[in-house]
DNA sequence: GAAACGAAACTGACTGGTCAGTATCATAGC
DNA sequence: GCTATGATACTGACCAGTCAGTTTCGTTTC
């Protein structure tokens, strides 16, 4: 078996313990045993148990990336791109569904790492919200999207929205909250409109914090 | 001292030190020395470690519904209401970025624990969900929000985007990105309306369609 | 083509340190 | 006296990381 096999035997047992159960109750003993391994393989490559946790969590972004790549038709028109990689987001959210719940849990401990590991995670983080941000930017440019907000901070609150549906919507009320609903919500906003009701004259009170 | 206070000082210890490292980071000696406390005394008050842990992280969801019980007035219109709610909401994020960060962490973990913790959490967790929804179910009521969604599913969305600029966007893009843009965002989407520019730094130029 | 060799990959038993949880006891407050 | 507490000692389980020995595999030599 080649060198490069025994990695992915070992990142895939990570991913399987590490998603079902906490940081500190699996042991690199359990790692071992799962993907068929000696203990010591581990250490020929990861060097240690926090650089196998975060190089395991880190690959869903990767993974995510490469998705978004090869699935959303670079010649395409703005809304089929936002479309497309909407749905691929949601279909990797809810496919992968135990690496995405790790990948949130760890967004937030990230910053209790050394700089590298975070470097890394934040430098993988950007890859997807760049590519997000490159539709958006692309909307903007066709006049669909508003101007007055930088793509990158409107990829954020899609993502944003995407993960919540992922993470809270899919368990209280899944059926009510399809995709296109969410994708609705972030193109629309929830302002009623028509039948007389107030136009969008939105919601600037002083509400600096 | 009474009994209230050392639970107290024990929970303070513990907030400090919980969103400052990991969990397996933490040894129950640094709990009782930062709390100057007994170890012994911490097992009068907590069953063990998670207890502790989740006790903590919960915490959260209490001072803040508390929050929003007091602060948000009660005979208010839907809009200074919903305002209010996203201010406080949004201070609590901020001046308690640490705890927050902890909750967001827990979040995606609970799943992983035994019963009672979990549902411990989603009950106060709802607890805040429905106080953010009532408000938004009286936009509906008075015509200004949309009727095709539960208010729930608004009111997660909502804390989705709150979350998102807390987490996100106050590291990301702090200047761009101001409480009232996002309540925006929610209110009328990134849909680019009228014909009259909306102006200000995009960094794109208008193609009109 | 097979034997001998060497380097790198691999293995898993072992170790040294850590820590949750308990036990003990003297003290304080009521 | 009785309960809660601080201080501290104790212990038994646990586990990350190591390392000496084994296997694998490509290369060289005959």
């Amino acid at each position: 078996m080649a060198r490069q096999d025994k990695r992915q035997q070992i990142m895939q047992a990570a991913e399987r313990l590490f998603t079902s159960r906490r940081f500190h109750e699996i042991t690199l003993d359990d790692v071992a045993r799962t993907a068929k391994v000696g203990k010591g393989t581990i250490y020929r490559h990861f060097r240690d148990k926090d650089d196998l946790f975060f190089q395991t969590a880190t690959s869903g972004f990767d993974e995510l990336c490469e998705l978004l790549r090869r699935q959303v038709p670079a010649g395409a028109s703005f809304f089929d791109q936002l479309t497309e990689a909407c749905m691929q987001i949601s279909r990797f959210f809810e496919q992968r569904r135990q690496l995405f719940r790790m990948m949130q849990t760890e967004e937030g401990r990230m910053q209790w790492c050394g700089g590298s590991l975070r470097d890394r995670w934040l430098e993988r983080r950007k890859g997807l919200v760049s590519a997000v941000a490159e539709i958006l930017a692309k909307g903007v440019a066709e006049g669909q999207v508003r101007a007055d907000i930088p793509p990158e901070v409107l990829a954020h609150l899609l993502l944003g929205l995407l993960r919540t549906r992922a993470r809270d919507l899919s368990e209280v009320a899944p059926a009510d909250c399809g995709l296109a609903l969410v994708m609705d919500v972030f193109y629309n906003g929830v302002c009623r409109r028509g039948a007389g009701g107030q136009a969008s004259q939105g919601t600037q009170k002083d509400t600096s914090p």
